[in-house]
DNA sequence: ACATCATATTACTATATGATAATATATTCA
DNA sequence: TGAATATATTATCATATAGTAATATGATGT
């Protein structure tokens, strides 16, 4: 191995990239990547995510959970019912990202390439 | 829910989400962010990916075949050793995003902070 | 051809977690 | 208070996969 390469691979210790890591699994579950796409037109309750997602209510629960506790989502209860909305916009700029190098990669199947437009839509 | 919602939002197709949780899944692994920051100072042969990250031989070999197959690194064979490099040059901008993100988060751990730095050292 | 070295594959175990049913909690309203 | 509704939690099962030891493949040099 080279010298220049051995002083620039400075570790990163691995309770950092735990925590990085730790993000991008949040995001590797198309069931919370539904959720997330449900919340992107704005604020739902857990009844409207439901509905919108077609997941179960426990599954969702759980998710939403999950998502709160990484500061993606952002939990506020109204009486009974509770209303999440995306905390961390930046999430859709990550796949936006990711959809453009998908979408080199995938340049066969078109239908599908055209599905992936739907992140570039920024929010307000 | 309200219609302007319920118009927005359009189902992105399972298989659509599927292909991009498949790739935040693959980045959500410590070991393989190891071997992704191993190779950011330039190629490597697998037996550099194991002295730089400390994984095992067989571990090594089973990530960077599926950071292979998904496109994220470019195997090149030159007799019987077999060199990598990255090829989605984009995963590290996602890092960075991640962890500007992170960094707000974590405001208090400071020394983890620091750390976090090393990926907006850009690529050459 | 044989020994050696680099990488890949296979078999196996342990662990994590997604989905779901059942139950609990908590709010609202009659 | 009690019924109805919304959300959360718990227990359970099934599946996926990270790590590792052992083995296989394949190239190089003697």
């Amino acid at each position: 191995m080279e010298i220049v390469q051995m002083i620039n691979d400075a570790q990163i210790s691995p309770t950092v990239l735990g925590r990085i890591a730790e993000y991008f699994k949040v995001l590797s579950e198309v069931s919370r990547l539904q959720i997330l796409c449900a919340l992107k037109s704005g604020e739902k309750n857990v009844t409207d995510i439901i509905e919108t997602t077609g997941l179960g209510q426990a599954n969702v629960s759980k998710h939403l959970k999950v998502l709160s506790q990484l500061g993606m989502v952002h939990r506020e209860p109204h009486g009974v019912t509770v209303y999440y909305h995306i905390a961390d916009p930046s999430i859709f700029k990550i796949c936006e990202i990711v959809c453009d190098r998908l979408a080199t990669n995938l340049a066969d199947q078109s239908q599908d390439i055209e599905a992936l437009s739907i992140f570039r839509q920024h929010q307000p």
